[in-house]
DNA sequence: GGGTTAACCTTTTTT
DNA sequence: AGGTTAACCC
């Protein structure tokens, strides 16, 4: 057959990667050098020129967009669907395998995915089981704790034990929830790796199959993986050792969730004799960006070593610009932004990059308020929102009565009489007799302790849940979906809600009904179609956003850009304790992980990159002045160029108007927001906020040394500086 | 049992 | 600041 077509847009070391005889491969690839092209040209110069059929193919992506995206690149190259091939992401691969072989894996045909949100509240009823207190035993760390080891592939028993009295405890912890998870049916994310990893190890002819049936492993984004996957990976592999795996150890920016970059430089000892090619080639960026980028980036330790080229043209310098506040530097992105659209530039071409979600307000605030579309990544997302997960805790509980988690989600939602004294009963219940709370509250209906107003409530939510299962059959998922919203009344309960909060709720619950007319699950796993439909919600929380069509700018956080391109980039918040993060600076790896977003970050560009950091954060509800970020000490200067706003030019545009002429006691200029000032007592600082006006005026300075002061101007005896 | 106020606590993210 | 959760009163 011929192929050729599939090398026409391939250099020469992606065509090496892409055709390299089967056996171990890594492939390092730069930011920017094409790594998804080789991934998925290699996938199809499996099925055209080795005559590999798909199904033998597994490939594993990083989110569940890549491999959508992925699938239908390849389809499009090879001109048939790949149905059979196996493509998604580490859980959801898991969870295929463990629907398929539930017995085998010890779990229940029925069992459920619990969320990263109900495994924090089944954590926290664990410790209320064991007596713990929550002040001294903070939940989150736990559950840092438990999916830690996990990640790592110990079951409590295997945690290594010391003499650590606190450790003992978090063990205890660990197993209490684990023999709750049993209880119930539940899966966190964790344990999906970590069963689908323990079954291939320990089932000889499920791994013997699976071996035999896989006889090509790719993977994306290799730097990302952590130590269980990784194994999973060995183990799915076996003797072929057909393992193809792409990756970027300057990209590792996971670390923090227990992605191992190690597993790159393990690659090569676990697998002898390993291909390994790099791409060093960027066709993304411009030159003065790639240099600048380099720069940065090459302050690490422990790289692999890799120089990004390009032989593209120098560009234009990379941008910087000193913003007194955060609105000031808001203000300027969007100008540049209105700018670019006025010279025909696509607002969608542009992406503004800030370190954490909470940073996307201010921009939002001005966007809004200059009336430009734009589109903000992350966030809560559709599956994740509390009226959703409410709704789908209705029918959780109608396809398995033991999920205990949404038991108690439903049971008093809405409102319904049931509260937390009877919950108590039935909890203490259900824990004495190691029953789900559904099973304790039938025994309880029948038993004598109850009081009659608790009895009363409790069974109208019987007959309710017991109805609704009882109407499900024969309906199809979006039926369904619309007889639980109708009995359980939780669209009745939210448009009852004052203000807008309540609609966004009652319109969120009516896209659920679209949601699942548009899910078709092709899968043959066994799944009825709603479970199928929860499994889908756990598993992929779902866009944050409705798709926008209109011509939007890009909001997102570095970790969300990770993989995406644009012409125009705004790097923003580039200021010690923002970026690098405040609890990334005392420890030297996590300082690195920073800085390697940084990276992330700067290749993100394409044309033009601007770097931004504001004199003067409102963090928390405080202002606070910042010191510039010294990865922008750490940028090469020649590939940078300051950009300087007069300082007229800056209050016209962006401040209020300054207090009328003549108040400022001395000095030369008027006292305005921004404008430096000094007091003989507090010394230097800069003007904040401006309250009233003439002899009343009021103005909050913030002294670099004194702090924040409110101070009224007609005594405060300021000088302009 | 339900609604209202006071303390609290802030990464990054997918699954 | 803002949002959530926990204590508190009706």
């Amino acid at each position: 057959m011929d192929v050729s077509h599939i090398f026409d847009e391939l250099n020469d070391a992606q065509r090496a990667a892409v055709a390299a005889p089967p056996g171990p491969i890594l492939v390092l690839a730069g930011a920017g050098s094409g790594k998804t092209r080789v991934l998925t040209c290699r996938v199809a110069w499996l099925v055209e020129a080795m005559e590999i059929s798909p199904l033998s193919i597994l490939a594993v992506t990083f989110t569940n967009k890549a491999a959508r995206e992925m699938r239908g690149r390849i389809e499009k190259m090879l001109g048939f669907p790949v149905g059979g091939m196996w493509m998604g992401t580490f859980h959801g691969l898991a969870h295929r395998l463990l629907r398929q072989h539930w017995q085998e894996a010890g779990l229940s045909q029925d069992f459920q995915i619990l969320d990263s949100d109900d495994q924090l509240r089944l954590i926290k009823r664990s410790m209320k089981e064991l007596a713990l207190d929550e002040e001294y035993w903070p939940p989150r760390e736990v559950q840092w704790f438990i999916n830690a080891h996990k990640e790592e592939g110990r079951r409590p028993d295997q945690v290594p034990q010391g003499p650590d009295p606190q450790q003992r405890t978090l063990l205890g912890i660990y197993e209490k929830y684990e023999g709750l998870c049993r209880r119930f049916g539940l899966v966190d994310f964790a344990e999906l790796l970590l069963r689908a990893f323990e079954l291939i190890k320990d089932n000889q002819i499920l791994r013997e199959r699976y071996q035999k049936r896989f006889q090509h492993v790719l993977v994306d984004e290799f730097q990302d993986t952590n130590s269980i996957q990784y194994n999973w990976l060995k183990l799915l592999v076996g003797q072929s050792r057909n393992l193809f795996a792409v990756g970027d150890d300057d990209q590792s920016i996971y670390g923090w969730r227990g992605a191992r970059v190690e597993n790159i430089l393990q690659f090569e000892r676990d697998f002898p004799g390993t291909q390994t090619f790099r791409l060093e080639q960027n066709y993304r960026s411009t030159g003065n960006i790639l240099s600048a980028a380099n720069g940065v980036i090459s302050r690490n330790d422990g790289r692999l070593g890799k120089k990004l080229w390009t032989d593209g043209a120098e560009g234009e310098l990379v941008k910087l610009y000193t913003a007194y506040n955060e609105t000031d530097e808001a203000r300027f992105v969007i100008d540049r932004i209105a700018a670019w659209a006025d010279n025909g530039g696509l607002r969608s071409e542009v992406a503004v990059l800030y370190r954490s979600n909470a940073q996307s307000r201010v921009f939002e605030e001005i966007l809004l308020d200059v009336g430009m579309p734009y589109r903000v990544y992350g966030g809560l997302r559709f599956f994740e929102r509390a009226e959703i997960k409410d709704a789908l805790a209705y029918l959780r509980l109608c396809s398995s009565r033991q999920n205990d988690p949404a038991f108690e989600r439903v049971v008093n939602t809405p409102t319904r009489g049931i509260g937390n004294k009877t919950l108590e009963q039935i909890r203490a219940y259900a824990g004495g007799k190691d029953l789900p709370m559904w099973d304790a509250m039938e025994i309880m209906l029948r038993g004598n302790d109850l009081s009659g107003r608790a009895r009363g409530s409790l069974t109208v939510f019987h007959s309710l849940i017991e109805e609704m299962t009882g109407q499900f059959r024969g309906q199809d998922l979006t039926a369904r979906i619309e007889i639980m919203l109708e009995l359980s009344k939780l669209i009745e309960h939210h448009q009852k809600e004052k203000g807008e909060k309540g609609q966004a709720r009652v319109e969120n619950l009516q896209e659920l009904i679209s949601a699942a007319r548009n899910f078709e699950h092709e899968e043959d796993d066994g799944l009825k179609p709603m479970d199928a439909f929860l499994s889908h919600a756990s598993l992929e929380a779902g866009e944050g956003q409705a798709e926008e069509w209109e011509d939007c700018v890009q909001l997102m956080s570095l970790h969300s850009a990770k993989g995406l391109e644009f012409p125009l980039v705004f790097l923003t918040g580039l200021e010690e304790g923002l970026f690098p993060h405040q609890r990334s600076i005392k420890e030297p790896g996590r300082l690195e992980e920073e800085r390697r977003l940084c990276y992330v970050g700067m290749t993100r560009a394409m044309q033009q990159l601007y770097l931004t950091h504001a004199e003067v954060r409102r963090l928390y509800g405080r202002e606070n002045y910042t010191r510039p970020s010294r990865f922008l000490a750490e940028v090469p200067g020649e590939f940078l160029s300051e950009i300087r706003v007069t300082r007229a030019a800056k209050e016209y545009s962006y401040n209020p108007p300054a207090v009328s002429p003549g108040m400022a006691d001395e000095g030369d200029g008027d006292v305005s927001v921004g404008g430096q000032v000094s007091h003989p007592k507090f010394g230097d600082g800069v003007v904040v906020h401006i309250e009233g006006r003439g002899d009343y005026a009021r103005v909050q300075v913030n002294f670099e040394a004194a702090g924040s002061k409110w101070l009224v101007l007609a005594y405060a005896n300021l000088t302009t500086l």
